[in-house]
RNA sequence: GCGGUCGUGGCGAAGGGGUUAACGCACCGGAUUGUGGCUCCGGCAUUCGUGGGUUCAAGUCCCAUCGAUCGCCCCA
């Protein structure tokens, strides 16, 4: 094999488009109710509005990231996520300037370069949204039952969601001062990674698997909220409670980009592997104010497809597949196969889906195909019925046949199969 | 970036140094001169990811490389 796909992508083939297909078309259909628009956003963007967006001492922008330099000599890189742009689209376009909140998603390709696992690749897929204009706790929690509702209606079970809030960045910024305090005399004890991470980002310290015991008195940033942060927080969760979504209060949740304020949530699944978040987001404040706009709240979140279709499929859940055709015209011998052509032409042109060998096989190996496609009817055209003017239409279902004029045959199946 | 496992036809999968590369599914053809889903019969890999090496002999052993997969860090 001369060529081969890079590293961490896939072709997505017929009977897995489908799939895609019936995903994306339930998040469109849910975000209308939800009155989120769509937005398409360039693939790739200024280096620097991830650097600035994601936070540069993240793993994302550190290590994760395609970037080169284009021949203007710009550094240019593959998105890695879809807030940032989405938010430099919003205040590049000034859509501040609506008078109601402004609420948009996005699906489509994600890049980080990163060793593929299951359920992670280079090239990923994301449905997101966002929700700017407003501080509003109940936004937050609007945005939360979105997600949720999403995963539902797909018939997914056992998802669950963690929330938690992280304050402002100046709370996180005192707490991490706390704990690293608190940490800094068991240092030595500490798992190399948690060593590690109390440089990189001490509050994910907490969330170690190795090391729980050692935390028992650990400081909670729950705890070092302030008043705003609490009663949001609180107006969230009853808004959840209200709406009947299930949730739970994970103290320990941090998430991994730099942008996020108050509220953070994930969604979670099992048994898909190593790996069990599904999808994350949360509120943020200061954002659209970094990148250059006029500041503005706003609040999303980012679903991961793949992990969502390997979670579908490990629970088996029905999605619907192949599409069925009405008619597949069978013709036998040249001069049958120029009047089938047309016939197929006329057919398609009913609105039926139809087709036809093109392979000049043997009958038999034509009907098989026909039952391969699920037809629902096959149109034969022989020698015989060429002669007569006419060709035999068949219901593949129940075997029944009749002869019906070839004048006719076209509108004769279009009637048959509105029938049901 | 680090570690484990794996790479044989369209797919699944035997074979673990000795020279015609099992088998199953799918596909194609025939039994059935023009009718599918069942049955029976037949066909279908000059070649074992790629490159190098060891050997009289290499899918089979060694090295490298690419890819897949699982895990770690991190994340969707």
């Amino acid at each position: 094999m001369s060529f081969q796909k890079p590293k961490g992508t896939q072709d997505f083939l017929p009977g897995t488009v489908e799939k895609w297909q019936y995903i994306e078309e339930k998040a469109r259909e849910l975000c209308r109710r939800f009155r989120y628009s769509e937005v398409r956003t360039p693939i790739f963007e200024h280096t620097e509005l991830f650097v600035r967006g994601v936070g540069e001492t993240t793993d994302v922008v550190e290590k994760e990231m395609y970037t080169f330099v284009d021949k203007g000599d710009r550094s240019i890189s593959l998105r890695p996520e879809g807030t940032a742009g989405v938010v430099r689209a919003y205040a590049e376009n000034k859509l501040y300037g609506e008078p109601d909140v402004t609420k948009l998603f996005y699906i489509g390709p994600m890049f980080r370069y990163e060793r593929p696992q299951a359920g992670r690749y280079r090239q990923f897929h994301q449905f997101g949204i966002e929700a700017f204009g407003s501080a509003d706790p109940r936004l937050d929690a609007e945005v939360i039952a979105l997600g949720y509702l999403f995963y539902k209606e797909l018939g997914l079970k056992n998802i669950s969601v963690d929330v938690n809030s992280v304050g402002t960045p100046e709370i996180r910024a005192a707490f991490r001062e706390k704990l690293l305090g608190f940490l800094a005399p068991m240092k030595e004890e500490l798992c190399k990674d948690c060593q590690s991470r109390m440089d990189r980002n001490p509050l994910r310290v907490l969330d170690c698997k190795q090391d729980q015991a050692k935390f028992e008195g650990a400081p909670a940033l729950l705890d070092s909220l302030d008043e705003d942060c609490r009663s949001h927080f609180d107006i969230v969760l009853r808004s959840l409670d209200q709406m009947g979504i299930p949730y739970h209060v994970n103290p320990k949740l941090v998430r991994g980009l730099d942008y996020y304020t108050h509220t953070a949530f994930e969604f979670k699944a099992e048994g898909i592997g190593a790996i069990d978040t599904i999808g994350g987001g949360g509120r943020y404040n200061g954002l659209v104010g970094d990148i250059g706009g006029q500041d503005q709240p706003g609040v999303g979140f980012g679903l991961g497809m793949e992990r969502l279709v390997l979670i579908l499929e490990h629970q088996k859940v029905d999605i619907p597949d192949r599409q069925q055709l009405d008619v597949y015209v069978i013709a036998l011998g040249e001069a049958a196969e120029q009047e089938a052509a047309s016939l197929l032409y006329r057919l398609r042109e009913q609105g039926l889906a139809a087709d036809k060998d093109y392979q000049e096989r043997k009958m038999k190996a034509q009907m098989k195909s026909a039952d391969r496609f699920r037809s629902r009817f096959v149109a034969i055209l022989g020698e015989d019925e060429l002669a007569k003017g006419e060709i035999i239409l068949k219901n593949m279902a129940d075997g029944s046949q009749q002869s019906i004029p070839l004048a006719e045959a076209a509108e004769t199946a279009a009637r048959l199969c509105k029938q049901g």
